[in-house]
DNA sequence: GACCTATATGACCTTTGGGTAAGTTACCAC
DNA sequence: GTGGTAACTTACCCAAAGGTCATATAGGTC
């Protein structure tokens, strides 16, 4: 039967390879990684099945390759603002920031590690459990500055502040996503007005 | 070939239908709709697939009927604490002790709304809808009166304060559920002692 | 021109899960 | 005793998705 590209010089491998991975992400980040198929990728990349497999692997090596790419990003902005001087909220806020910036033109990266239906075992979660412990620990570190600041130093209150930490940003990721429109500048404003809603003048 | 309960009279559909939402609901709340079969249900309440379609209708339908069950139950005691006199910050510490209290036997309960694999439209989620209409028209209702206190009526400010309380909320439920281990009251003095950390001595 | 490799494809296989068909029989009413 | 119904089952169907097989050929090197 015909074969429209077979036996073509098509597009060079590493460039293919980076096409693949921008769709795929945001395939993944926006519809979750059990809820997307390969065929999916394919079909918005404009090309077969087995190619994606010939060049990743399996499904989860796509997204694997997905996570490399995106994790780095991600975690090395945290580490980024983690070296800065801020403590406590202000520190929070200055990760909120850096973090509105690095995902504006692709909020969906932030899903790829906050995803209940990828899989909980085997080379998935040994990355995203890698990735996580570096922002984790980042968070962890900032937290327990701001719990020891209050007189606390319970590790399960510690454990507890920074789900409850993660649970927000999370929230405002989805909240952002939900609201496009909205700028990194305008989400980083926005956080600025609840944080002084909740703690009065005191946060300026 | 051998039918073992066919053509049996078993147990009373009303009893049996109880027994398979408890199940169903659990499966559900633990796996999330996508990753949870029929089949695993079945096998689990010690019955046949056909039977749990004789009694639901489908899949949808069984995840509906969990919902309906479980739903009142959570917007029930929303509302009853909504009732009260707490405002503010006391108001959301009061909803955090009612919903600890109520999901302690239970805690996977909560995750039935909050499920992305869930199906995005259909009577799944209008249910859902509705059940989140419920549940968030409260937290509006006292996110709304909080930033009114701090001078602050942004309608989008407002949508996002109240997505950051619901996302504090199921970072709570969440890091609970990875410690079945502490109590409801526990779980309740640990978010006392997270308060006073923020806010200091006024939160008492 | 021959050979090799890179880039690529349609067709196919297998498994899984949503759902249904056809059938069984205990119990109850008449 | 007969008929009807409730509660129940095994076997099966179909579609979808992960993954593979066999094949095509443009371009580059010798």
């Amino acid at each position: 039967m015909v074969r429209p590209n077979a036996g073509t010089k098509g597009v060079p491998r590493l460039d293919r390879e980076t096409q693949i991975l921008d769709i795929a992400s945001e395939q993944f980040g926006t519809h979750g990684f059990a809820a997307t198929s390969v065929a999916t990728v394919a079909d918005k990349a404009g090309i077969s099945k087995p190619l994606i497999y010939n060049y990743f692997g399996s499904k989860e090596g796509l997204y694997e390759a997905c996570l490399d790419r995106g994790g780095s990003l991600l975690a090395d902005e945290i580490e980024r603002i983690a070296r800065g001087e801020a403590v406590g909220i202000e520190r929070g806020m200055a990760t909120l920031a850096g973090m509105f910036t690095l995902l504006e033109p692709q909020p969906y990266l932030w899903r790829l590690f906050f995803d209940p239906t990828a899989p909980s075992t085997g080379a998935i979660a040994d990355s995203i459990a890698g990735y996580a412990e570096r922002i984790g620990k980042l968070a962890d570190e900032g937290v327990t500055e701001l719990m020891r600041l209050a007189g606390n130093d319970d590790p399960l209150d510690i454990s507890a502040m920074t789900a409850v930490w993660l649970g927000i940003v999370d929230s405002l990721m989805n909240w952002w996503m939900e609201h496009p429109e909205e700028s990194a500048e305008q989400m980083m404003q926005r956080c600025m007005r609840l944080l002084t809603a909740l703690f009065g003048g005191d946060a300026e």
